[in-house]
DNA sequence: TAGATTGTTAATCGATTAACAATC
DNA sequence: TAGATTGTTAATCGATTAACAATC
């Protein structure tokens, strides 16, 4: 991934850009700085500057950013303003959790297909969707046009789905699986697991406990 | 957050290790080296061996690492050997599906408080557990003596939580609230949101077929 | 005009990697 | 002994920040 000259680091804070500003959007506010804008997500004005120039000049000096219009200029560069359809596959608590969730929707991501490899999952409805054989992801996710797949399948099937999701054309994974996957460099892979999380934070707890105690 | 000397990052990566250990232990593999277990998270072999460096010396040259041995030294230093205890604020749905995660268990994380803000949650029973009001977090998490909190709330009141859950003592919050919130720099935080990494994702989907289109 | 804030350059800071002596 | 792999140093690479001319 990022065979291009932004890096990666760069293009993972614009979403966070974006948040803070659809917030600011909502309560009306029409204008912000760098400054402000840094100071709300604790990241200094000269990197969100750095960041922006990028992709262009967005601002006006003396005032700042009109944040209508970076908002758009943003939701153009990642590609947000189009609606993304998603092929979900594991059909247990996550899945339903995950196909229930009206984040995803409100933001312009679907999940449009529902993958399962239990005999008595397939066939059950979630939501809208009839849970399908896992087994035909390659046709139906290629049928579908789908290019973002999510897994929240087991670990133990996890690449295995993967490599059919690869097959159906996905062109990025989101995978909630605890494992690292192995694929082909140009597809996008992003992992959610709060242990990961957790497991980091208990470092510092002990950490501060210690001090404490010297 | 880290006054210490062992760069954030860097721990960051330690849990990573520790999983990729455990599921070679479940694998009656016994010893592994920095290469095998850096070609298994596309992490460069002197990275790892840099990062363990940080806390001693695990491993034996020509041989590698004694996979049992090192588990436990990461274990140790992430003090994930403990059972952790953590208060979670929000009884939705999301709040459903982390109370009923098996994972959180497994790995010595445990959910042992609910709250909501909502009257008719309130009362009512999650597993074991009854959702208290959300306005006796502060006492009822010192109470308990949790050090862990978990916010599944909106975003409008993730702040507010947030900040109840500090008064009441807790060192480190994970956060499902698409929100930056603003805390002690002694309080560690994560956050989890699928939305940033769809968002960032779908920007090299888009580098992807420009490339192609051209 | 005076004040504010941008976009950008150069300097600083920090993280990654290559290489290798030590040694199992 | 020969082969393998560690822990560590120094070099490289990349990201962040400070500073400021440009200009709204």
């Amino acid at each position: 991934m990022n065979n291009g000259d932004v890096p990666d680091i760069v293009i993972h804070r614009l979403p966070l850009y974006l948040r803070a500003l659809d917030q600011m959007a909502e309560n009306g506010q029409l204008v912000t700085s760098s400054q402000e804008l840094g100071q709300r997500l604790a990241i200094s004005s000269a990197q969100i500057r750095k960041d922006l120039s990028h992709f262009g000049e967005f601002g006006k000096q003396g005032t700042g950013y009109d944040i209508e219009f970076l908002r758009a200029q943003l939701r153009r560069i990642l590609q947000v303003d189009e609606s993304w359809s998603m092929a979900l596959v594991g059909a247990g608590a996550l899945g339903h959790a995950l196909v229930n969730y009206g984040g995803f929707r409100q933001r312009n991501f679907h999940i449009d297909a529902v993958f399962d490899n239990d005999a008595t999952k397939i066939g059950t409805m979630m939501e809208q969707l009839r849970v399908e054989d896992q087994r035909y992801i390659p046709e139906r996710v290629r049928e579908l046009e789908i290019y973002i797949g999510v897994i929240a399948a087991p670990a133990s099937v996890a690449q295995a789905v993967a490599d059919m999701l690869v097959q159906g054309g996905v062109r990025a994974i989101l995978c909630y699986a605890p494992i690292t996957l192995s694929l082909p460099e140009d597809i996008a892979v992003e992992y959610i697991d709060p242990l990961l999380a957790l497991q980091s934070m208990t470092y510092y707890i002990h950490k501060r406990q210690l001090i404490i105690d010297n």
